[in-house]
DNA sequence: TTACAAATACCCGTTACTGGGTAATTTTAA
DNA sequence: TTAAAATTACCCAGTAACGGGTATTTGTAA
């Protein structure tokens, strides 16, 4: 199930793409916004998987909120939304982590496929665009996505150790365990009890 | 670790064991009973891993003791300790499920080993029994160990549902899948919150 | 050297799961 | 058909983990 949420200042484009994917199986919105702070925001509130942002937005465009987007929520698939010849902005968005741009002059059809695309993990860049250096994917210095202590306390995680065995173990306190864990669950965009626990038993042995 | 319980009515016997084991690094002596009933009293307040038994008793004989063990606790290995010449009784004993079988007039030495041997899950038969149709181990009907609907429910585990996601999932209540849990984990000897959830994706794909 | 990332630590509240029971009903097997 | 096993369901209490904050210290890189 894809969670999409939606940023752009003209309502009334927001108002087509909800009418056209409000039906669509398998993707959901969980809201809208007509600014940055307000897309940050929301992004907070129901963490979604894939995010549709224009570029040109008040208050807050929509590369710094991608940039903290990604920061935040690596896992969130960024699909830029921009009107024609904004080439210099484009490459910003590229560099700010999004998964894929779309231009407006485009079928609402083929917006969907591009959300499709992106919320794969794959990129999707729009055919009419034609930017020379794409390179995006990759720009965290993070070597993985965890830190080295959070990748050292996911895998006593795996051996089943509970907080406070991890804290006694690493010599720290059982809230620092707490919000390590919380962080790499924000962070890796899991939820629920056990879904910690599964992934570091996923990853286990890809350390 | 082993968490040893030991049943046997001459306490001289208890004690003389206790006195071998009590220094043993590896094995933990949880409780000690002189009764076939303080024997499963102890078995369900204290849970080892292994219980060495007499076979003749006050109030409930070794061999029932079993039976009631097994049933409940199947992880939990159960050695004999019998006199000599009972060979009726020590079929029995196989029969009701007990890993291991040795002489009141062996050395404490020999004793340990016992313990040691079922301890890794492993059959102890004592050299001087010669008993002909030795065949212990399965003799639950149980497939495996769990039931049908226990390893339907631990599947659903093992996909990371909750409780409630399962419940509404085969039509039954929260409580019933909880005693389900429960269940199962005392089965299986696990113990812990995440416990059952590694169990289950260990075991996952072993269906 | 100064900003930023990482690691540390605490607060509050809520929920899912565990651990301890008990018990009725249905199914299966002896 | 009758005893045993399996499945269903509920009670109470405790705790680990989550979800949401905030905040300080310690590195590290610009």
């Amino acid at each position: 199930m894809i969670r999409l949420a939606i940023a752009e200042d003209h309502q009334s484009l927001i108002d087509g793409l909800t009418l056209l994917l409000k039906y669509e199986e398998g993707i959901q919105i969980v809201g809208t916004a007509n600014d940055g702070d307000a897309l940050l925001q929301l992004v907070k509130r129901k963490e979604p998987n894939v995010v549709v942002t224009d570029i040109r937005m008040p208050k807050m465009d929509g590369i710094q909120a991608t940039k903290i987007i990604k920061k935040e929520y690596p896992h969130i698939k960024v699909l830029a939304f921009t009107m024609f010849d904004q080439e210099e902005a484009i490459k910003q968005m590229i560099r700010a982590g999004a998964s894929g741009y779309i231009l407006k002059n485009t079928s609402l059809k083929e917006v969907l496929n591009a959300i499709l695309v992106v919320a794969e993990g794959k990129i999707y860049v729009d055919p009419n665009i034609n930017v020379d250096g794409i390179n995006p994917q990759k720009k965290d210095n993070r070597k993985g996505i965890l830190t080295k202590r959070q990748m050292e306390i996911l895998a006593l995680i795996a051996q089943g150790k509970t907080s406070r065995e991890i804290a006694d173990e690493l010599f720290i306190g059982l809230h620092t365990v707490d919000t390590h864990r919380k962080n790499m669950i924000r962070i890796l965009g899991l939820k629920g009890k056990g879904e910690l626990l599964r992934y570091a038993l996923d990853k286990k042995y890809k350390f």
